[in-house]
DNA sequence: CATTTCAGTGCAAACCTTTGCAGGGGATTT
DNA sequence: AAATCCCCTGCAAAGGTTTGCACTGAAATG
């Protein structure tokens, strides 16, 4: 399993390591009978080439890494499951790190990653990463960067990423058109793409429909997870003017402020409408269950995959960048008010 | 970036790769200067050395394999961050790996792994494996196999596990002396050891009790979502006895059970209890809050992963393997009785 | 018959690192 | 002054694969 080596089987044949990979290879000089004694008994001895040589030789490890944040939101995971789903059956391996959201690590990732000779790199940075050099070193070493989710604004490379934007604007509208006036926001972790796109199409959707953003309005959550959405929950639903709505960065926020909402006797979504973002499976079973902004997780993480190995395959130089953006979509549930108009 | 080699350091200091190599594994025989000198040069056009060569030499890789089933459920992707925290710090790489609950992909990834050399492999198998000669493979090539909860019946390896038995016997006994007297069992998919044991506690919970387990009141499972669970757990609602209990094998499919007791509108608790395992971190979030098994995931994953990095690096032949076997705890919350004897 | 041609193989180098062994040269000893 | 010794460094091989070039022997051509 794995130990034999060319030389192995030219000896058993009386020829040499080269007419034996050439015989693998299929090259056109090596008579037929050689080539196929050759497969046989390649095969008889489940002979495996030797990665290391093949390495040493192509300076390719043939293996893709992936940079994400974590892996316990179901977000990043179904990701990593669509690229997995495109890079598996390809003859590429995948080499998945977690950056827990440490711009450190990511740093000693990339550094491990370009060491190992990756042919191509998926990555969603980490929410505490500014610069984007380390990305770029990777580039001029011609190995390609494929961002996903999370954007890195001045980086030339392959994007695909979600129309946040977009989802929040329509969130935020339909809280309004369902009469919703004091909306407040639940912001992710400053310095996030998709934590500023989320705020502008609030701000937008607000502005719009001439509704005042009031002080106090927005407010930034540290981290992902529940706990992280507690103290900022609290200090919407105790000011003086408290807010009739709550748009909420992502599901796990969204989920905190159901239960403190609930807590302090606020009845859901009549008092107070809250909607989410990620649509985790989750999602559907809370009581009231929760209405959330979808995203096509899945089929993200299999474009990028697509794309990337896309880069590696065509090494045409200068091809030009591109850029995917996904439409997310509205789950309308029951933790926010109805909207009139579509009943 | 990791472009230079020994020839390069070599070539600008005027002395050979050899001694390059030497002064930079602090080898005796190289004077002071020589290794200083090498060193700082070293640093300064950040030298790394390649992989491939190193691996060709040594037979080794520095990456350690995982496999678990899947990602998305917190269980998987709780106890890979524990993995990754015990091994990111070495200086192993980490590939992991997903088999989708198949045999084959999981004979494939075995394959793939062990062909780039891996240096050890944890592993979680599919649910659908039942033989586990291609992990005796491994062991007979030198690399050593680590099982993680789900147990290999027969294989010798080590192994940390959850102690399922005692969890499902906990959970049910604890059911009976809450007064529910038709508890049901919905199990996982056949040929898990987990699956297996659960049921086997809940059976000798049952028996120890002195209680009867009706005609159909033991159910399984195809999957672990959602909506495996919806038709199981239909059936179960749907007997001419119905339970005043349900023993879910995991929170997924308790929620879809809590989620159509709900919609029958019978209460939880007080028509039928409602318990489930694995703790993950939505279940009290539910309403009612979920009851459920915890178990120590992240403390597991990184228990596997530092037996593995043990294994590999002492390398004294036939060292006896280790069994470890975590404790779950069951945390009661809403959706079942309360014990009187608690109160 | 001499010469060309070509199919089919082998040789050797290259990729980069480690390491046993040999060797150069200065210092110490007799 | 000759011999010995030791410190430091270089040489070369090994690990497995690919590939340009050289080579062999037989068939084809002139």
């Amino acid at each position: 399993m794995g130990r034999v080596t060319l030389k192995d089987i030219a000896n058993q044949l009386n020829i040499t390591p080269s007419t034996v990979s050439r015989a693998l290879n299929d090259h056109p000089a090596i008579k037929r009978e050689t080539r196929e004694a050759v497969k046989e008994l390649a095969r008889e001895l489940d002979y495996q080439p030797n990665q290391f040589a093949l390495g040493l030789l192509q300076k390719r490890s043939s293996t893709i890494g992936v940079i994400v944040p974590e892996i316990t939101s179901h977000f990043f995971s179904a990701i990593i499951t669509g690229i997995q789903d495109v890079i598996g059956p390809s003859d590429y391996n995948i080499m998945i790190c977690l950056s827990n959201e440490s711009y450190e690590d990511e740093l000693d990732l990339v550094k491990k990653l370009s060491k190992i000779r990756v042919d191509g790199i998926l990555v969603s940075p980490s929410s505490s990463t500014k610069e984007f050099d380390h990305f770029r070193n990777l580039q001029k070493n011609d190995i390609p960067v494929v961002v996903f989710d999370r954007d890195c604004p001045g980086l030339e490379a392959d994007k695909v990423l979600v129309d946040d934007y977009f989802g929040a604007y329509q969130a935020v509208e339909y809280l309004i058109r369902s009469g919703c006036t004091k909306i407040a926001h639940l912001g992710g972790p400053l310095n996030l793409s998709t934590t500023e796109h989320r705020l502008q199409g609030y701000l937008d959707a607000m502005e719009k429909n001439k509704l005042p953003v009031k002080e106090g309005y927005v407010v930034h959550v540290k981290g992902f997870s529940h706990e992280d959405g507690i103290k900022p929950v609290k200090k919407l639903l105790h000011l003086e003017e408290r807010p009739d709505a709550i748009f909420a960065m992502n599901d796990n926020i969204a989920i905190s402020a159901m239960h403190i909402a609930k807590k302090m006797d606020l009845r859901i979504p009549e008092d107070i409408s809250i909607v989410g973002f990620d649509d985790d499976p989750h999602s559907s079973y809370f009581s009231p269950s929760l209405s959330t902004v979808w995203q096509p997780v899945y089929s993200l993480g299999m474009l990028a995959a697509r794309i990337l190995l896309g880069r590696i395959k065509n090494k045409t130089p200068h091809l030009a960048f591109r850029k995917e953006v996904f439409k997310p979509e509205l789950m309308v549930r029951s933790s926010s008010r109805k909207d009139p108009a579509a009943l």
